[in-house]
DNA sequence: TGGTGGTTTGA
DNA sequence: CAAACCACC
């Protein structure tokens, strides 16, 4: 018997553990581990274990169309996970395991864990890297260190992928017998504990069919303008995947594929090459997370900004998690990751900055709360963007950036259209005031005035920045 | 995947 | 006098 073990890996499709499972002798099975006190742990949004339960459901049931019974066991946290597949490769007498890989520290523990326990009972595992383009370590520099500036990988990715990709296709050999779907009672009690609005819940839809028919909309209808308007969170212009690609519904694969079929019409050829940048990012950052474990420890990716002294005030705090800042494009911001669990790509660098440079609060906290609403929530790519945006990460300049809010608000929703919908107190203002209604207090009665100034920030940021700096240099007795 | 404050350019 | 351009942070 052959194991399919699922993760967040959620789909059919472009899987080679479960082509793999199917060409290898015997029959195949599946087993998911749904793990909620690790989610409780890391503080994974109600709405992405709702998009990752009902995907389970979809996934239960096309695999059952296909003879493959998809079991889902109830394991707590991932210290439970080898136990409990070691009695389900007891009992259905599995031979081989194969999954998809995972790079966070804590996943791949639980993977050699379980790696060890199967060893004893000789249970092979074999892992793919169907979660990214590029597996982590392919791309080394000169040195032989991971790439730690992005262009410079993108580079290397770009070409590496002209030589090496290739889609997996739909398993061929999936037999149209019928097998019954074991794990759908197990999903359903874990849904009536998942408490999340419909207000929510009715903007999204889960599963491997939807995020098709979303990539298909989205390369159709949008991705030749890609470029040119992905950075205006009043349009509808980014692919909308995030959520897909996160919990494996929908693979790297196809997005890439559909991408580069794209780029034979002139028209959307620099859009299409602008978004396979995206997913570039996403493979950067996993191999970041897989290369540097600290990061999985809660620490920075540059040591000596883990000495900043941030002020953490809970007042200021709530008030950017609120949207009631009084920067109008980052409440509005606020609010639609709250109201509806996800944020547009731009809005999360804006809001980023404005809490680690402008409020000074630990980047940590900020990356907690997008965790605990994002319906993406990954931790990679929240992690890597945060740090990106905090200055402790990766992509090292040798200034500090901090957005001006203002600025970003004039550049990308200059009519003002994104905070209107958002921050409705606003909608009357003309749009230049709408950018600074501080400007018209009288105007607005109901909307704070600015809970930090922005003069001074980058020169506190600066200084704070130099002090760590001359800090970690001592105490790591280098001549500063 | 910037901002700022300066200087130059050109209607 | 406002974009466009530039150096520096």
């Amino acid at each position: 018997m052959n194991l399919v073990w699922y993760r967040n890996d959620l789909r059919i499709h472009a899987h080679r553990a479960l082509q793999e499972a199917l060409q290898a002798e015997g029959p195949v099975t599946a087993v998911y581990f749904i793990c909620e006190d690790q989610w409780d742990s890391h503080g994974v949004a109600p709405l992405r274990r709702w998009y990752v339960l009902h995907s389970l459901n979809e996934l239960g049931e096309q695999l059952a169309q296909r003879g493959i019974t998809l079991h889902v066991v109830d394991a707590g946290d991932f210290s439970q996970v080898p136990q409990k597949l070691a009695s389900l490769v007891r009992e259905h007498g599995v031979e081989r395991i194969f999954c998809t890989r995972e790079y966070p520290l804590n996943e791949r523990r639980r993977d050699e864990a379980v790696a060890a326990e199967m060893d004893k009972q000789g249970v092979a595992i074999r892992g793919f890297d169907d979660s990214v383009l590029v597996p982590p370590t392919t791309l080394r520099t000169g040195k032989g260190t991971p790439y730690t500036v992005f262009s410079a990988y993108k580079k290397r990715w770009d070409v590496w992928l002209e030589q090496h990709f290739s889609i997996p296709g739909l398993p061929g050999s999936m037999a149209a017998k019928s097998a019954k779907f074991a794990g759908k009672a197990v999903v359903d009690k874990a849904l009536d504990r998942v408490s999340v609005p419909a207000s929510l819940t009715d903007l999204w839809t889960p599963g491997e069919q939807a995020a098709a028919q979303q990539l298909e909309y989205f390369v159709g209808r949008h991705l030749g303008q890609y470029r040119k308007h992905r950075d205006f969170p009043s349009l509808t212009a980014t692919s909308s995947l995030s959520a897909a690609l996160s919990a494996g519904t929908l693979s790297p694969a196809s997005c890439f594929h559909a991408a580069r079929q794209a780029m034979s019409d002139a028209g959307a050829r620099d859009g299409a090459a602008c978004w396979i940048g995206e997913l570039a990012w996403r493979d950067f950052y996993r191999q970041i997370m897989a290369q540097y474990p600290r990061l999985s420890w809660g620490r920075a990716f540059r040591p000596e900004t883990d000495l900043l002294e941030w002020d953490n005030d809970d007042d200021l705090f709530q008030a950017w998690c609120e949207g009631r800042t009084g920067y109008p494009l980052v409440d509005a911001a606020m609010r639609q990751l709250v109201a509806t669990g996800w944020m547009h790509n731009r809005l999360r660098m804006v809001t980023a900055m404005f809490l680690s440079k402008h409020l000074w609060q630990d980047w940590r906290r900020g990356e907690d709360f997008f965790m605990q609403h994002l319906i993406d929530g990954d931790f990679a790519a929240n992690n890597g963007g945060w740090q990106w945006s905090a200055s402790t990460g990766t992509d090292a300049v040798p200034y500090f950036r901090v957005f001006n809010p203002v600025r970003q608000s004039q550049r990308f929703d200059a009519e003002g259209k994104f905070i209107a919908y958002w921050v409705p107190e606003l909608k009357a203002l003309d749009n230049k005031t709408i950018h600074e209604p501080w400007k018209q207090p009288l105007l607005v009665p109901d909307y704070p005035a600015p809970i930090v100034p922005h003069a001074g920030v980058r020169e506190r940021v600066t200084e704070s920045f130099k002090g760590a700096k001359q800090a970690y240099d001592q105490l790591q007795g280098v001549d500063a």
